[in-house]
DNA sequence: GCGACAG
DNA sequence: ATCTTGTCGC
């Protein structure tokens, strides 16, 4: 995972080979970037320490992660994991993993479409279980609103990390003191640059936030226990 | 031509 | 993404 470079990365035209339809992915992503809800829209809340809240109150305790390892054997290989963890005590309280042969190609920019879909099966899956633990959010490991085609419209104002004025729709940090090799952190969808901020920094217990580490971890243990290949 | 490009 | 060992420091 990792290594995080958000410069700015020419697409324009190359339908060249592959049989993927660049088109529609385009198409799809300036759809759902118009849906993009940048402000806080959820029910829960989070715990201030050393207030105590109203009993009815929902407070913020799962956090899910997702993540994808590749066989090293077999790259097309590769095992999709969902972690949730309890964000007062940071612990992996559910974990689930999927195993699977992806047919859609990694094109820089597009990940989401070879991705997206072994990871939103596990969450249906949880949800229609009616798991309790389903988290009330989820953190990914990804470009955000700091994806190079999104910045067209969205961070200019992402320049202001250097020192400008405006609107901010992402931000580098310093996760942990320990850190100086910043993470970046984007709104997110139904919530606020600032409240995603607040949290990420509460899963930190070293420079990348837990959920995500976690996810990591144990889908890249995953693989190489299972030393994934053609077979299962 | 070279390096970069969410994985 | 994946490969890869130890090492230094808190």
């Amino acid at each position: 995972m990792e290594e995080q470079s958000h410069e700015q990365g020419s697409i324009e035209t190359s339908p060249s080979s592959s049989s993927v339809d660049h088109k529609t992915w385009i198409e799809t992503q300036d759809f759902l970037k118009k849906k993009l809800i940048a402000e806080d829209d959820f029910t829960w809340r989070l715990a201030v320490t050393g207030r105590s809240m109203e009993k009815e109150e929902e407070v913020l305790k799962y956090v899910g992660g997702v993540d994808i390892s590749y066989s090293k054997e077999d790259p097309s290989m590769a095992c999709g994991i969902l972690v949730v963890l309890d964000l007062q005590t940071l612990q992996v309280v559910y974990e689930d993993f999927s195993i699977v042969t992806l047919h859609v190609p990694y094109l820089p920019g597009f990940l989401a479409f070879r991705e997206a879909p072994v990871l939103l099966e596990l969450l249906e899956k949880m949800k229609t279980n009616a798991n309790p633990l389903y988290p009330q959010l989820l953190m990914v490991d990804g470009n955000g609103t700091l994806h190079p085609r999104a910045k067209e419209d969205y961070a200019q104002d992402f320049v202001t990390l250097k020192g400008c004025s405006g609107r901010i729709w992402g931000v580098a940090v310093r996760s942990t003191g320990g850190s100086l090799k910043p993470i970046f952190i984007s709104v997110g969808h139904r919530i606020a640059l600032d409240t995603a901020i607040r949290i990420v920094k509460m899963t930190c217990k070293f420079r990348v936030p837990e959920p995500i580490r976690q996810a990591d971890i144990r889908s890249r243990d995953y693989v190489r226990k299972h030393q994934m290949r053609m077979s299962k």
